[in-house]
DNA sequence: GGGATATATTTGCCTAGGCATGTAAAATCC
DNA sequence: GGATTTTACATGCCTAGGCAAATATATCCC
């Protein structure tokens, strides 16, 4: 449960500089990151946002609107408006499910399922060229530390 | 000049997992930074995109659309509408530069120099509270790395 | 000095996310 | 079984970023 009485202070008002931030330094990874992908990515007329939808209807072969905006972190709002962009392209299509009519199952076209096939391959090699010089070690490192800052956040979210 | 001939392959397009990548990991970590600083922020009516520029304008005392627009890892277009929606809160002011007709130069209000008090009160807390169970050794190992995947994503940028 | 070039800002058009509201369909409660 | 609540999705209004074109001004080169 770590110390919920007194959190160490990394940072304090007085002498908070953007530069040495965490937050920043995450920030411009994931600028990075994004920036690459979505370059490598245009060739398939795919964009960072999309792609996450695209592959977990592949993995799971058909998925519901509420699924799919849970797993991009977004809401369904958001995420009508993206699939009616996908749609648009003819690389998914949208069916109303005969047994609940208030769900909409989504599936790739054959458009959509030769699309998805390079995002891993792209991912891949992205991630990679950004953890250049990494020992495996720190790489572990890397995805330890990350994964206690999400559980923070999360905990943080649990608790109001 | 690290590995530029044989990368390590710590990700394969086969056997890519969203949930244990660095990227993945990081966009979690980053929405709930936001998150819970925007949270915070609200009460002050500004958001995680503001502050950024209101900071850099506070430290300098005066700024121009391009300098801001580079702080914030943004483009002038976004920039100008970003200060057109602070300008309308009455956070700051623009003034065409007198001595070089294409500049603007951007400057707080009294209630722009208030607002920007307690940024940094919120971005330490937030950030320390995402940090907690963190030893200063493991604090200074996370920027360590992710100063060198900014690193790798600068030589790729440049690289072309 | 005058034309070519570069720079600073703005604006338009696109994708995109957050939040509140609307609407239909299902599930629940009496 | 009919009213109430919940769920799934869609839509409207806001903030926000990327890219390209337009505009105005400054600088550079002869």
């Amino acid at each position: 449960m770590s110390s919920s009485k007194a959190p160490v202070q990394f940072y304090k008002a007085g002498e908070y500089g953007l530069q040495e931030s965490v937050g920043y330094l995450m920030k411009r990874s994931m600028l990075s990151l994004v920036y690459q992908a979505d370059r490598r990515l245009a060739s398939l007329d795919l964009t960072s946002a999309q792609w996450v939808p695209l592959m977990r209807i592949h993995e799971l072969g058909q998925a519901t609107v509420a699924e799919l905006a849970r797993w991009s972190n977004t809401d369904a709002g958001a995420m009508t408006r993206l699939l009616d962009r996908l749609e648009k392209k003819g690389l998914c299509r949208r069916e109303r499910s005969l047994t609940d009519r208030r769900v909409v199952h989504v599936s790739l076209t054959p458009e959509g399922e030769i699309a998805v096939q390079q995002v891993p391959v792209v991912l891949a090699d992205v991630t990679n060229l950004h953890l250049d010089g990494f020992t495996r070690a720190e790489w572990q490192t890397l995805k330890d530390l990350l994964q206690r800052m999400v559980a923070n956040g999360d905990r943080l979210r649990d608790e109001g």
